[in-house]
RNA sequence: GGGCGAGUGGCGGAAUGGUUUACGCGCACGACUCAAAAUCGUGUGGUCGAAAGGCCGUGUGGGUUCGAAUCCCACCUCGCCCACCA
């Protein structure tokens, strides 16, 4: 009989389909298998060999945990929502809605053409209203408890596709180009760098941000969406990863993505007045009904005494019934005014202030208005009478502009008594910075109040992870979009330059910013400066943007010596350089490994570099008791320098005359355990470099010769010669020039921190300046909206009404953080997506939804005003970040749980899933997926998993207890991607050799987790073995009774290998090896055809049967009735064990080495001892013609392998 | 620049301290055929040799070991992911 795989394949596929043999009793199933893949966007002309690759390989595993007797469920779906589908729409002119109903017919088909052992009923699409109802209600939930907000974000742009890229979907291209000038700094070309010189390239090469689809370079746009706050998750999603049954290099990736960093927060006080504040003279001005002890002042006081300033605080008379000409009269009389002075002044005292500016001959150098009235209305309604007749409220604004450098008015926001309107007022027409905080105590009235003496000595905070190196820190750096560089009245000088450099930045798109080339580019703040609150040192403050507004606090401490972009930087705009830390090495490696139960002998010393006279070659010390490569090394004695110390070195132990001194290369540090001297010892070594002028040289004493040799090395060989990592290190920084050191070390020029390791430093620093510890992820929130049509409606409105009414408490939490945004009612889920024919991006801002008057005009759900339907659209990545925990449920009723609402009340509601259909099948057993998913997708979804159990909703926190990633096909050269037009479709070859074929081919590429090189020849072979398999079994005869198999045959043993192999691989997914050992097996078959039993065919098809299900099935289903089968179909069949008594070999072949060199095998018994195996072997001819007469040295045995003869 | 991974015949790959190249493709020769395809059989790392057999050989250089594709160090090349993360 021929082998026809359509035939079969088309008759099976009806049949399995018909018997439901691939659908689990979701019910009653008492051993569960979640096998999931990851469902695919049918975006492009169809499915392409690189799913089917994924989907086989995941298939197979599922097929395989069948037959050993779980109930496995495989479920299939489309993620057919996303800009994917919608770009292949309008690349064929079609609507997607339209599309997406042609492109699930024909995915749907392929599908099932493949063979999979799919659960069809339970079929899933996320663009069905069913399906999204329930994704619009998770971000209602979302909402509602807070971890969905909106923000205003400086977001990646297509101009191409038009709409938002989350920073996931901007790839970085490499590109070569002609550097615009030489911007390489060549400072310190290290003495020996010769060897190196040429190695700047002419050309550069440099990176720019292009659209993951379109290739078109990304630009920067600011617009306010929709984000989830999965930063709140970023511990426990690092935490969780330790625990997961994953491919490594995807637990490592998520373990980057994530990006914990431990550092400080540390605050640096601006001085940002022309006098240092010792200088100032501070005059307070009390309020209504006050006076100098009263609320804050004393602690104020303290406060600005602590600086070193004086204070005049006088209590103004008639604080009761004030009259303000009087009052100010008062204070004129008792103090004078100067351009040293600084008034603060709280409520009533502001009006007198205001009224005694305009009457001083001097301009003062600061009022700070606390809460200021300017009318008396209150909003307290209190009459306050005395107030209405303490003066004319009349007030000459520009008198008092005249007679202050620099006004600022501070507002509680929460004030009870004096409201905002009149303090905006004041700063309006003073000209006047108005900062609004929260006070202590409503109306400033707490007895501390830091607000006040933050507005008066603002702070930069900056974030670091390296609190050791504060020393060192010899300027800050804010980002371009450090908001307080605009906000604050600084005086600084420059402003204009800085505007315009902030506006540059911003406007610059990600390719201009990049192809600068990571120049590093800034502006000083001039007339500014911070305090370094670790040593007092005035230090500059800078603009630049290698610092980026997103990251930490957007602010930096630039330690040029410690960091190499502060360094680039420091270079460039000549700022100082302080080295801080120096390196220090443990010694870890023998010989010389630091032995901790000893004491430790510190020393000072040198290393010193010595290079011969006239060849590029250096000294090294080879020593002669202990296996040591140094260079020469010394001791510092008393009164010497380092330099003398090395001309005595060189002259005691090398003998030679006329050493040059060139320079210091640097300090380091080295713990080790000096094997001669026999005790640890801490060096503190200068690292010198010498020339030498001649050859000139004298005898060396013979105790110096007993210690080591000299030896001349070429740089090269000293790499490897070299023993002690400070020696290393040396080399290194000789050759290399070393410009930054970034690792720990020991801390210098750090005060009284010196000589400290720079671990313990970082606590004790950071303590020191009262700094705050802090943990920091690389991780941002997930942005949901996108500014397009083929997605599910984002389910919010805004009301402008319930935006003036928020403290109504009726709010939830969502609410309250996004003020006029309310989520669309649970029951009115979901919010379809209406069928617009011009569903094109409008390249504006916003989504083409918003040009559907009757899709967004509302009613508001809580006030019933007129309100505005959000109009973007979420993220792909929600759709299918919760897709797993509908698969099971698609067909079961959805429970109802009690549910704590925004009120904190429990109420009943239903939820997108039966709880006790979750509770048996998830989390998912099995999850295959490709690499390329890593980060993105199983983020989320781990993110959305611990959500839901924190709600309540479901009962695991991880959603995939088992993760592998399969490689990716190659094809060309290059991986198979729509973009690069090298996709094969599977149906030509399905057609032309069958699924099975394809399937069998695809997983004997290579490793399933590598992935392979797809290329047409090479499937001819599994196409033969199939055939010939097909041969063998269809016109298999053989008559039950006559045979009984020989339990020790070879055939037999074969088999049982075989199934131990098959069984392991699938295990472990490695099904090239595991097609291989059945090809083998069908080989031995072939030689000796009657020998093959039933059994023999029942093991090899069920063994085959995962990786090729219909040939197996139908040869299965020829298989005469009267040997018993436990099922009718062939999947569902127990898998096979093998035997371990069948497998144990009697022989085996003995591999004879000489010398390690293979020279001759023989069979001998498997448990040979050793006395008999060399005595076979020395017996052998050939064994006796190699080693002649002499005597074997040593012999070593290994059981069951070889035995090597050493003569 | 950082992280992860890989480098073995003409090709895909196998072997994770013990016979390098399993299995498959390709190629060569042979059988069948008038012939071809298909199929079946034999062979197939390089080199020297008539042969027996020798030597070389897992990216390069070093090391550990009786023995290294495999472990360690340095370097080179390629792939994937990330990238001015303070």
């Amino acid at each position: 009989m021929r082998y026809f795989p359509h035939k079969i394949e088309k008759k099976w596929q009806k049949i399995w389909l018909k018997m439901e043999i691939y659908e689990p009793d979701i019910k009653k199933t008492k051993k569960p298998f979640y096998n999931l893949m990851m469902f695919p966007y049918p975006s492009a002309e169809g499915l392409h060999v690189g799913n089917m690759y994924a989907f086989t390989g995941a298939d197979i595993y599922g097929r395989f945990m069948r037959m050993r007797g779980r109930d496995v469920f495989e479920p299939i779906g489309l993620d057919g929502f996303g800009i994917h589908s919608e770009n292949f729409a309008m690349k064929i002119g079609r609507h997607p809605a339209d599309q997406a109903k042609i492109s699930e017919k024909n995915f749907y088909r392929q599908l099932e053409a493949l063979g999979n052992g799919f659960a069809w009923c339970e079929r899933l699409e996320t663009y069905n209203p069913e399906y999204y109802k329930w994704t619009q209600w998770i971000f209602v939930q979302m909402f509602k408890r807070g971890l969905a907000y909106r923000k205003k974000q400086a977001v990646n742009w297509c101009p191409n596709c038009k709409t938002v890229l989350a920073d996931e979907q901007v790839i970085q291209k490499s590109e070569i180009r002609n550097p615009k000038s030489e911007t390489n700094s060549k400072f310190e070309i290290p003495a020996g760098g010769e060897a190196r010189s040429g190695r700047q390239n002419s050309k550069q090469k440099i990176t720019i941000g292009v659209c993951e689809r379109c290739d078109t370079p990304v630009i920067k746009k600011e617009l306010e969406q929709w984000f989830f706050k999965i930063t709140d998750y970023a511990e426990r999603l690092l935490g969780n990863l330790a625990k997961l049954d994953w491919s490594e290099r995807v637990k490592i990736a998520q373990k980057n993505w994530i990006g914990k960093s431990e550092g400080a927060l540390i605050k640096f006080p601006i001085s940002n007045f022309q006098f240092p504040i010792k200088d100032l003279d501070f005059v307070f001005i009390h309020g209504y009904k006050g006076d100098s002890r009263d609320i804050f002042w004393p602690w104020f006081r303290k406060e600005i005494e602590r600086r070193g300033a004086k204070v005049f605080a006088p209590d103004l008379p008639n604080s009761d019934a004030p009259n303000i000409n009087e009052q100010v009269q008062y204070v004129l009389k008792q103090h004078s005014f100067s351009e040293k002075t600084v008034i603060v002044t709280h409520s009533l005292g502001g009006v007198v202030a205001m009224k005694l500016l305009p009457l001083l001959h001097d301009k003062i150098e600061r009022l700070l208005l606390v809460a200021p009235p300017l009318r008396t209305e209150f909003l307290d309604g209190k009459k306050r009478p005395a107030l209405e007749d303490a003066c004319d409220w009349k007030f000459n604004f520009n008198e008092i502009k005249k007679h202050a450098r620099n006004i600022s008015v501070l507002a509680d926001t929460e004030d009870h008594v004096v409201s905002l309107d009149q303090l905006v007022e004041i700063a309006g027409q003073l000209n006047a910075r108005l900062r609004k905080t929260v006070a202590s105590a409503p109306h400033f009235r707490e007895i501390v109040e830091p607000e006040i003496v933050n507005e008066l000595f603002p702070e930069i905070e900056i974030f670091t992870t390296r609190p050791d190196t504060l020393f060192g820190a010899t300027y800050l750096v804010l980002s371009p979009e450090y908001e307080e560089i605009s906000n604050f009245q600084f005086p600084i000088s420059n402003r204009g330059e800085v505007d315009e450099y902030i506006k540059n930045t911003k406007a610059k798109t990600e390719e201009e910013r990049i192809s600068e080339g990571r120049e590093k580019t800034g502006v000083e703040l001039k007339g500014i400066k911070v305090i370094n609150p670790v040593n007092g040192e005035e230090i500059p403050v800078w603009v630049a943007d290698y610092v980026l507004g997103g990251v930490g606090m957007g602010a930096i401490m630039a330690v040029p010596a410690h960091d190499e972009r502060d360094f680039e930087f420091a270079k460039k705009h000549d700022l100082p350089i302080k080295t801080v830390v120096e390196s220090f090495y443990i010694q870890k490696e023998e010989p010389g490994v630091y032995r901790e139960n000893e004491s430790i002998v510190p020393r000072d010393g040198i290393i010193t570099i010595i290079k011969h006279w006239s060849e590029d070659k250096y000294i090294g010390l080879k020593w002669k008791k202990v296996a040591w490569g140094t260079f020469l090394t010394g001791g510092i004695e008393k009164g010497q320098t380092a330099e003398q110390a090395g001309v005595a070195e060189i002259l005691e132990e090398t003998g030679y005359l006329h050493p040059k001194f060139i320079r210091e290369l640097g300090i380091t540090h080295g713990l080790f355990y000096h094997v001669p001297k026999k005790e640890n010892r801490l060096v503190h070594a200068h690292i010198l470099y010498f020339e030498l002028q001649d050859g000139a040289r004298t005898e060396i004493s013979e105790k110096e010769q007993e210690i080591h040799d000299i030896k001349w090395l070429t740089l090269k060989e000293l790499k490897s010669f070299l023993t002690p990592a400070t020696h290393t290190y040396a080399l290194d920084l000789f050759r290399e020039g070393i410009k930054v050191y970034t690792g720990g070390g020991i801390l210098c020029n750090s005060g009284e921190f010196n000589g400290m390791d720079s671990e313990k430093a970082k606590l004790e620093i950071t303590k020191f300046v009262c700094g705050e510890r802090k943990i920091q992820y690389r991780l941002r929130d997930w942005l949901i909206s996108r500014q397009r049509y083929w997605g599910p409606p984002i389910p919010m409105i805004f009301c402008e009404s319930c935006k003036k009414s928020l403290e109504n408490s009726k709010f939830s939490k969502g609410e309250l953080e996004n003020p006029g945004w309310t989520a669309v009612p649970e029951k009115d889920l979901p919010v379809k997506l209406p069928y617009v024919k011009n569903f094109r991006p409008t390249g504006t801002d916003k989504s083409p939804l918003a040009t559907v008057k009757k899709f967004y005009k509302v009613r508001c759900p809580k006030c019933k005003s007129w309100a505005r339907r959000e109009t973007d659209v979420s993220d792909t990545f929600l759709d299918s970040a919760w897709y797993y925990l509908r698969y099971p449920s698609v067909k079961m009723q959805n429970s109802k749980i009690k549910m704590q609402n925004e009120n904190s009340k429990s109420k009943n509601i239903e939820i997108p899933w039966n709880s006790e259909i979750t509770k048996k099948w998830t989390p998912v057993n099995m999850y295959i997926g490709g690499a390329e998913h890593s980060v993105l997708h199983l983020l989320y979804s781990r993110f959305l998993a611990m959500a839901f159990k924190d709600w309540g909703l479901t009962h695991f926190e991880e959603p995939f207890t088992k993760f592998r990633a399969h490689g990716l096909l190659i094809k060309d050269g290059t991986k198979m991607s729509k973009s690069r037009g090298n996709v094969v479709n599977p149906d030509e070859y399905i057609r032309a050799y069958g699924a099975d074929a394809l399937r069998m081919y695809l997983m004997f590429l290579g490793p399933f987790e590598q992935g392979g090189d797809f290329r047409d020849d090479g499937i001819r072979g599994i196409t033969r073995f199939l055939e010939r398999a097909y041969k063998l079994i269809s016109n298999f005869q053989n008559p039950i009774s006559k045979q009984i198999p020989n339990s020790k045959s070879q055939i037999q043993k074969i088999l049982h290998q075989t199934i131990k192999k098959v069984t392991e691989d699938i295990e472990n997914l490695q099904y090239n090896t595991a097609i291989s050992a059945l090809m083998i097996l069908l080989n031995k078959f072939e030689e000796n055809p009657s020998a093959v039993t039933k059994e023999h065919v029942s093991i090899f098809l069920r063994l085959l049967a995962p990786v090729a299900p219909f040939i197996t099935e139908e040869l299965w289903s020829m298989f005469p009735t009267n040997y018993k089968l436990q099922a009718t179909s062939v999947h569902k069949n127990k898998w096979p064990e093998y035997d371990p008594k069948l497998i144990q070999e009697d022989t085996f072949e003995l591999v004879v080495q000489i010398n390690g060199k293979v020279r001759d095998k023989f069979e001998a018994p498997i448990d040979v001892s050793e006395d008999n195996a060399t005595r076979l072997t020395l017996g052998r001819e050939r064994v006796k013609s190699i080693v002649g007469t002499l005597k074997p040295r040593r012999i070593i045995f290994v059981p069951k392998r070889l035995i090597n003869i050493v003569i």
